[in-house]
DNA sequence: CAGCGGTCG
DNA sequence: ATGGTCGACCGCTGT
């Protein structure tokens, strides 16, 4: 296998006519400089990319069609006929296609009188020279082309958009339809091919055709036994169409013998030519593509001998003076991404003029540092670690590219393709990926830390120009940076968590795990993994013959709602959803969390701040924002949190913050007066959508269901959904939700008014102007639309309760510092924090917390926060 | 590395 | 008719 040529055949004419209806709904923003149309330039682009990089071909072939009249339409004059003039937006980029393709390196070839069908299947034929061994890939938008898959080439199909491609090879044929490779133009023969305009049989379409082919085996031998079928309409046509069949067939075949003038050797895959090529994209209006070119990687596809302009930068070491001017910016690089954990391996300073790198730590703790850097909460917390306390800076460009955007990750390198004159190598291409990162030699590493200075340096006033249009920066300077300070302190300051309880649990976790073991193998009557759903499923759909639900990609679903309809019936099913409780506390809990107790008997989380799309925060290594809490089963871990020496832990958390906020946003006078009247908002939900009169009459059932109404609302929820989720027929969840909308009509209006608005401007934000983009808003494709618009609906709910709680933390650590407090903060979920709390401050502490919280901002209805303590996290909630 | 499954708000 | 609830992280399996 290894060494093989492997050749790239390309239907140019059906690809190139797919790209243009990919991106057809765009076309209005693909348009060059000088007016073309270039939606088929650029996804034929796309398309051709993504097939080289993944296909990594030695040979590449893209075959057109030469013109209108082939060896074809002298035998059958329709052929193709009826078909509709291809688009002249179309037809005028068709030129610049081939002219693309041979700035890239590759080659096009036409001839005439044949079709690109005909071409392909002919350099097919000649790359099965016995020892010149071609694996053969052939790509087209036209399933004809499947007559040539063998053991040596594969049929690509693409499929929707312009990065899916339906692999078909003999086995596939075989599997989908049941047939060998030499019956497929048999298939055709008797089918016949709409687009193409030839018949086939009367009346036979796929179906027909395939049971014939199924039992004769052959179109020769279906004629040959024709007399011997019983009389019927399709006997009648079979006899009558036979000649149309027989021609049907040669239409079908591709001729592999075509005279074509050049051969393997002129496919060879040559290196794009890089000037032409920028110039190209240039008069296309290319930006991304001519970005990527100039991206002197090695990965890139084209050329990796693109020049990286020069860099000058100055070592620096602890004997040096050390020069860092305020308005520098500065950045710390660590390998890998655990900044509790991971050491300093160099850094970087500097400004438009002058830059300077260095590896050595002593220069760290002696340096004055800058106003500007990247990430403030990782250095910070690296700093932290040499003992030095980083002041808070007045610009994070990290911070700022997320406010922006996060639609992309905020890395220097994504930051320098959106904002600067030059690309950045990313880290993998400097330092190595995976078991390969390693630290390259000094010039080369000094100079990746400057150019990230570079970028930083070149890119701050256009992050800023941006997020002064959109009036972000308040959310800059007021909120995340601000909140970086406070999670830097809260990171730093960890959870204790004690090692011997968690093995405590993880050993009885164990011995019931065995035992249950045991018990599912008897009732299984063999054993098998359990925590495969793949063996799970063929033991109980199969083995056991239970009835089974949905069926998943690759399977049988064994989720857990499956399950626990089958509990009833099935002994072994209620013990393997017992197994699978204990044995995910078990490893994700127990297991998972006691390697990540640090040396100081505390566990040290990462809040990443510049991921959600919504503005949330997330954890991670590990994760404390999911320690279970909801089966006691789980909770138990929760034990294993506890407080400093004579303090408590105090969890205070924001009651229904989501459905205070949807009464703000939308001002719905009813909404607004529950919360205003302190009612028990899903009792409150139940009578107005139930029309019961008094409280005390609302049945828990009846609250259960306005519960659900209540939280499926600022889902975007559907009936369907809502009906499974109550196990409510679909037409009474229907009527929920419209009695809701009916007595909380302003509610209806925000969502209506919510998706307008995210159409027209292509993105929606929170009270606090974060943005979230929704590209797909405006999709013509009903699931990915009515996706965007479930996403438009919530995330102006769940990010301004996000950034009401980051207001919160700022203005309480804050008022700790003000107040001289020991107290900590210490972990944040969401909608509740968790802080340390020394007894004696306990009762002065609760009543701030409180009040901080409640008054982080004002609303149209009063937040309520609700306090536990504990001496455990597991006794505070 | 993708897919499944499960944990949280 | 379609598919049908938002936002996250992590462990295990199987290729």
């Amino acid at each position: 296998m290894e060494n093989k040529n492997r050749l790239l055949l390309i239907d140019g004419s059906s690809v190139a006519f797919r790209a243009f209806f990919a991106l057809y709904h765009q076309i209005d923003r693909f348009v060059a400089p000088s007016g073309l149309h270039t939606n088929a330039i650029y996804g034929f682009h796309l398309m051709l990319t993504n097939l080289l990089e993944r296909l990594q071909p030695t040979h590449v072939l893209i075959a057109f069609d030469a013109g209108k009249t082939t060896f074809r339409t002298e035998m059958f004059a329709d052929y193709k006929g009826g078909r509709a003039k291809t688009p002249d937006e179309f037809r005028e980029q068709l030129p610049f296609i081939k002219e693309m393709i041979e700035k890239l390196g590759l080659t096009h070839y036409e001839l005439a009188n044949y079709e690109a069908d005909d071409i392909i299947g002919t350099l097919d034929k000649l790359a099965e020279v016995p020892d010149v061994a071609f694996d053969v890939t052939i790509v087209t938008g036209d399933k004809d082309l499947i007559q040539l898959v063998d053991s040596n080439t594969t049929v690509e199909i693409s499929k929707k958009g312009v990065g899916e491609f339906e692999a078909w090879t003999p086995e596939v044929l075989q599997e989908k339809m049941g047939l060998s490779t030499a019956q497929f133009v048999d298939l055709k023969a008797l089918m016949g091919d709409n687009s193409d305009n030839y018949p086939g049989v009367t009346k036979v379409g796929e179906k027909t055709a395939l049971n014939l082919l199924h039992e004769w085996g052959s179109l020769d031998n279906l004629y040959e036994n024709v007399d011997s079928l019983k009389k019927s309409k399709m006997k009648e046509n079979l006899i009558a169409d036979r000649e149309m069949a027989y021609l049907s067939k040669t239409l079908a075949t591709i001729n592999v013998t075509s005279p074509i003038e050049i051969g393997l050797d002129d496919t060879i895959y040559h290196d794009a030519k890089q000037d032409e090529l920028l110039k190209f994209y240039d008069e296309m209006g290319f930006v991304q593509f001519r970005a990527k070119l100039l991206e002197n990687s090695a990965e890139n596809i084209f050329d990796s001998s693109v020049k990286k302009s020069e860099i000058e930068f100055e070592v620096v070491s602890a004997e040096n003076e050390i020069s860092v001017k305020k308005d520098d910016f500065f950045y710390l690089e660590i390998f890998g991404e655990n900044y509790h954990k991971e050491e300093i391996v160099g850094f970087a300073w500097g400004n438009a003029d002058k830059i300077f790198v260095s590896k050595d730590l002593t220069v760290l703790s002696k340096m004055d540092f800058p106003e500007n850097t990247y990430d403030f909460k990782k250095n910070r917390v690296l700093l932290n670690r040499l003992g030095r306390e980083l002041p808070l800076v007045s610009f994070d460009s990290m911070l700022a590219k997320y406010l922006l955007s996060t639609t992309e990750d905020n890395k220097i390198s994504t930051i320098a393709r959106l904002f600067a004159s030059e690309n950045l190598a990313s880290d993998d291409e400097v330092y190595g990926k995976g078991v390969k990162r390693a630290l390259p030699e000094d010039d080369v590493f000094f100079a990746h830390l400057a150019r990230k200075i570079r970028v930083l340096v070149e890119t701050k006033e256009k992050l800023l120009t941006g997020l002064s249009e959109n009036e972000q920066l308040p959310l800059l300077t007021e909120m995340e940076l601000p909140l970086a300070e406070v999670l830097a302190k809260m990171e730093i300051a960890g959870i204790s968590a004690k090692q011997e309880t968690l093995e405590e649990i993880g050993a009885e976790n164990e011995e019931r795990l065995s035992a249950l073991t045991a018990e599912i193998y008897e009732l299984a009557g063999e054993e098998f993994n359990i925590n495969s759903p793949k063996q799970l499923g063929v033991i109980l759909f199969e083995k056991l013959e239970l009835p089974h639900g949905k069926k998943t990609k690759t399977g049988y679903s064994t989720a857990v709602d499956v399950l626990e309809n089958l509990a009833a019936t099935a002994p072994i099913v209620a013990k393997i959803l017992e197994y699978r409780q204990v044995a995910k506390v078990q490893s994700t809990y127990v297991q998972g969390l006691i390697p990540e107790i640090a040396a100081d008997g505390k566990i040290h989380t990462r809040y990443v701040q510049d991921l959600t799309q919504t503005g949330r925060l997330s954890s991670v290594a590990p994760n404390l924002q999911n320690i279970p809490v909801r089966l006691e089963e789980g909770r138990k871990i929760r034990k294993a949190f506890v407080p400093s020496a004579d303090s408590v832990l105090l969890s205070s958390d924001y009651s229904q913050i989501e459905l205070r906020v949807l009464a703000h946003i939308a001002q719905d006078p009813n909404l607004i007066e529950a919360f205003k009247e302190d009612q028990d908002i899903h009792t409150s939900t139940a009578m107005r959508v139930f029309g019961i009169e008094k409280a005390e009459d609302v049945t828990p059932n009846d609250r259960r269901n306005a519960k659900a109404v209540n939280f499926g609302i600022s889902y975007g929820e559907t009936d369907f959904g809502l009906a499974r989720r109550l196990g409510i027929d679909r037409k009474e969840a229907r009527k929920f939700i419209d009695m809701y909308f009916d007595r909380y009509p302003e509610v209806a209006n925000y969502i209506e008014a919510t998706i307008r608005d995210a159409r027209d401007k292509g993105f929606v934000s929170t009270m606090f102007n974060r943005r979230r983009k929704l590209p797909e808003i405006n999709s013509r494709n009903f699931n990915i639309r009515n996706g965007a618009e479930r996403q438009a609906i919530n995330a102006p709910i769940q990010g301004s309760a996000g950034d009401i709680l980051k207001i919160a933390m700022i203005n309480l650590n804050r008022a700790l510092l003000a107040g001289n407090f020991q107290t900590k903060m210490l972990l944040q979920v969401h909608d509740e924090i968790i802080l340390d709390v020394p007894n004696a401050e306990l009762d002065e502490i609760k009543a701030l917390v409180k009040s901080t919280m409640e008054d982080a901002v004002e609303l149209s209805v009063p937040l309520k926060v609700e306090e536990n303590t504990g001496m455990t996290w597991y006794e505070a909630k």
